[in-house]
DNA sequence: CCTTTTTCATAATGGCCATTACTAAACCAC
DNA sequence: GTGGTTTAGTAATGGCCATTATGAAAAAGG
């Protein structure tokens, strides 16, 4: 029993998190936030708790909506077209929309004040996940001789996601993508190669 | 006449630029100024004006303080060099102070609220003068033949550059130096030559 | 020594922040 | 239809924010 619920809590939790991609976490006012969802603040708190709360709900939302492609690279056949499939998606989805450009897990707290620190953390432990997926993917590929035994997977994953950051930052510099696709390029024209060599773009 | 300064003004703006390297603009409030300065608050807005003029102010002073590895590398012979002078001395910056880690230019404002804007945009500019004085060097360097006629200096630019964002970004997640290293290692094992090839670290 | 000028430190100001009482309205069970 | 329960919206609360008024202290000129 009880009053329904008027608004729909998960466009409400969209409008937050394209709050957070563009503003980051400390930079999201609360006004921010209510006039994008369009919902009062206690609608706000009730149904997500506190802006940390909120903010950890928008994190996982971006995971499952736009990071789908990192799970698909995992799954191509070579370490090449893995780490391009992560660069060239990586460079669209952070120029594919103009008013929030960049990665929400960058652009989210990088730095700021003390209290934002479980926050600055959780996004730190989120890319690290990637990055131990990538690098299990890159060992697998020297298994298979698709990457040199001389090969460091983790310095080769550690260098994907460096591109990747990287380009979040030119993009939310407002940088095209265009621009981070010739950066994408150029961080693939010098990938390791085993036995076969392979080319293309993803 | 009057009466004399009691602090040393540049002691306190390298602890104002030590706090803004940590925290960011907007995450620096007026209290952690003041405590690393050990000044007052009105003793900071008598010598550096408001809060953005003193964040411009160790702008200015961390360029001149930290970032001399740039002009410097942009004299060395081969634009490899260059890249490799420009990557280790980012990864040896970003990770050298323990209790600062990243990039001052990079943590400083990535993304805000709208009153940050301003600030953004100074730091936007800074990289934005940075890139272009190396691709001018990768330029000449393809005049001088120390880089093949189709390499692309712009993209060239924009990926050292990306390469170096995206180790702040790391640092700041608090990898190592080594790793660090390794990302740049990996960043110049593909390097685009002309007639000669060149080796070895910064 | 006294006046003028500058700096110092305390403490105030107004605004925005996240969070939450509180009241009225809407719904379900009975 | 009525009582119990959940939500909606207004408006309050306490805290921190950048900024500055105020007055004491200190230095230099006359």
């Amino acid at each position: 029993m009880g009053r329904h619920r008027e608004f729909d809590v998960e466009k409400a939790l969209d409008a937050a998190l394209c709050v957070f991609w563009r503003k980051g976490y400390e930079g999201a006012s609360y006004a921010d936030l209510t006039e994008a969802a369009g919902v009062e603040r206690p609608a706000l708190y009730s149904a997500f708790g506190n802006k940390e709360a909120l903010f950890r709900q928008a994190l996982a939302r971006y995971d499952e909506r736009y990071l789908g492609y990192i799970p698909e690279a995992l799954q191509l056949p070579t370490a090449w077209e893995v780490a391009a499939h992560i660069l060239y998606n990586a460079a669209d989805l952070n120029t594919r929309y103009p008013d929030r450009t960049g990665c929400f897990g960058i652009n989210g707290a990088l730095a700021g004040s003390d209290e934002a620190e479980p926050v600055r953390q959780a996004l730190i432990d989120f890319r690290a996940a990637a990055q131990a997926q990538l690098r299990e993917r890159f060992e697998r590929a020297k298994a298979e001789g698709d990457l040199p035994e001389t090969a460091k997977s983790d310095a080769l994953a550690a260098f994907v996601m460096a591109v990747t950051h990287g380009m979040a930052v030119q993009a939310k510099a407002g940088f095209s993508r265009a621009m981070l696709e010739a950066v994408a390029e150029q961080a693939l024209s010098t990938w390791p190669t085993g036995s076969s060599t392979s080319s293309g773009t993803s």
